[in-house]
DNA sequence: TAGGCCATCTGGTCCT
DNA sequence: AGGACCAGATGGCCTA
C-alpha cells in the first residue's frame, strides 16, 4: 500500500513527539514487543546501528541475548531509535518509489519508439524490453545490409520470443495475420510469392550475440490453439477496419510509435520535412506488391480512411521520430 | 481460480 | 551517514 505524504507527516510529527518528550521526561521507555506496527523486526537487524548515539540521554537500552546470534549482545531499540527508524524507513520507501517511477517512465519512453505502442494495449515491461531489443538488432541488420529487408522476415526477427499476445500486437500494428508470419509458414508464403527481393534477412546471421535465451524459433508459443493455415500475408489483420467503417466491431487503435518502413527507405536519406513526411507515409506501403496486389496502407496515413480517429497527442512519438531520423 | 503483471515495502550492499 | 541500486516478498488487480 503506498504510503501517503500525510502518513509521512504524521509518523514524522510522531517521532517528534516521542523525542520531545522523552527529552522532557527522561522517559525509560523500551520497546514493547507487543507492538504492532510492523517495525519490531527489525530490532534485531539494527542492534548495532547507533551505538551510544542516545548521548546518555537516559533512555534505557536493555541488553539481552540474541536467539539468533550466539554471544552477541544487542541492544534493544529505544521508542526514540523505532521511530527514527521508521521515518528513515518511510523517506528510503519514497525514494524507492520514485526510482521506480523513473524506470517505468524511461520504460513509457521506450514503448513510444518501438514499433508497437497502443494507449488501449500496454505492452509489458519485459515484452516491451524484448522487442526493443528485436528492433535494435532488426534495424542494425538493415544498416549492415543495406538492402530491403523481407517483411515476413523483419516481422519475425520482432516477434522473436514475444508472448503470443505481444505477437498478435504486432501484428495488429502491422495489419498482418500473426498466423502468416510463423517460422514455417513464412518460408512456404515466401516460396509461393516472389523472389524479387533483393535482400535476405536472415533472422539471425551475424547476430553478435547468443540467440535470445528466452526466444527460438519455435513457434509454439503463437497461435497455438489455432490450426496452422497458409494465408496470404498481407491479409488484414482486422478486416472489418478496412472493408466496413460502420461496423461495430471493436476499432483497430492505429499503431502510435514510429512505423516501420520495411522497404528500406529510411527517412535519413530524404532531404527535408516535406519529404520526410511524404516518404514517411509511402515506405510504409509495404514493398509487397507481389504479394497479390495488397497494398496495406499503415492506419495512421490512411487519410482516405475514415476509420481511424486518431487524436493529434498520438502523433508526439512521431515527431519525436521525426526529428531524430533528420539529425541522423 | 491460477497465473501474469505490477507497485510497493524491505533489508542488504556498495558508493560517495 | 545517507543515497542509489538491487532482489526478494507481498498483496492487489486482471484475465483466461
Amino acid at each position: 500500500m503506498p504510503v501517503s505524504q500525510q502518513d509521512v507527516s504524521k509518523w514524522t510529527e510522531e517521532c517528534r513527539a516521542t523525542q520531545n518528550m522523552e527529552t522532557v521526561n527522561g522517559a525509560h521507555n523500551t520497546m514493547s514487543n507487543d507492538d504492532d506496527d510492523g517495525f519490531n523486526r527489525m530490532e534485531e537487524n539494527n542492534d548495532d546501528e547507533e551505538q551510544g548515539e542516545e548521548g546518555g540521554s537516559g533512555e534505557e537500552e536493555s541488553l539481552e541475548e540474541s536467539p539468533k546470534r550466539h554471544g552477541t549482545k544487542r541492544k534493544k531499540m529505544t521508542k526514540a531509535r523505532q521511530q527514527r527508524f521508521k521515518v528513515r524507513r518511510i523517506k528510503a520507501n519514497e525514494r524507492e518509489r520514485n526510482r521506480m517511477h523513473g524506470l517505468n517512465d524511461a520504460l513509457e519512453s521506450l514503448r513510444k519508439v518501438v514499433p508497437c505502442y497502443s494507449n488501449t494495449q500496454k505492452l509489458s515491461k519485459i515484452e516491451t524490453l524484448r522487442l526493443a531489443k528485436n528492433y535494435i538488432w532488426a534495424l542494425s541488420e538493415i544498416l549492415q545490409s543495406d538492402e530491403s529487408p523481407e517483411l515476413m522476415l523483419f516481422v519475425q526477427a520482432l516477434c522473436q520470443g514475444l508472448s503470443q499476445p505481444t505477437t498478435n500486437l504486432v501484428a495488429g500494428c502491422l495489419q498482418l495475420n500473426p498466423r502468416t508470419f510463423l517460422p514455417e509458414q513464412a518460408q512456404d508464403i515466401l516460396s509461393q510469392v516472389h523472389q524479387t527481393s533483393t535482400a535476405s534477412f536472415s533472422l539471425y546471421p551475424s547476430y553478435p550475440y547468443p540467440s535470445p535465451p528466452y526466444g527460438t524459433m519455435d513457434s509454439s508459443h503463437i497461435h497455438h490453439a489455432k490450426p496452422h493455415t497458409v494465408d496470404n500475408a498481407l491479409e488484414p489483420f482486422f478486416e472489418t477496419t478496412f472493408t466496413d467503417c460502420t461496423s461495430t466491431s471493436p476499432r483497430f487503435e492505429g499503431p502510435l510509435s514510429p512505423p516501420l518502413s520495411v522497404n528500406g527507405n529510411f527517412s535519413y536519406k530524404h532531404k527535408s520535412m516535406a519529404e520526410f513526411d511524404k516518404s514517411y507515409a509511402l515506405s510504409i506501403q509495404y514493398a509487397t506488391q507481389g504479394l497479390a496486389g495488397v497494398q496495406c496502407l499503415h492506419p495512421f496515413y490512411a487519410s482516405s480512411s475514415q476509420c481511424f480517429d486518431i487524436p493529434m497527442d498520438n502523433f508526439m512519438s512521431y515527431e519525436t521520430h521525426k526529428e531524430r531520423m533528420l539529425n541522423a
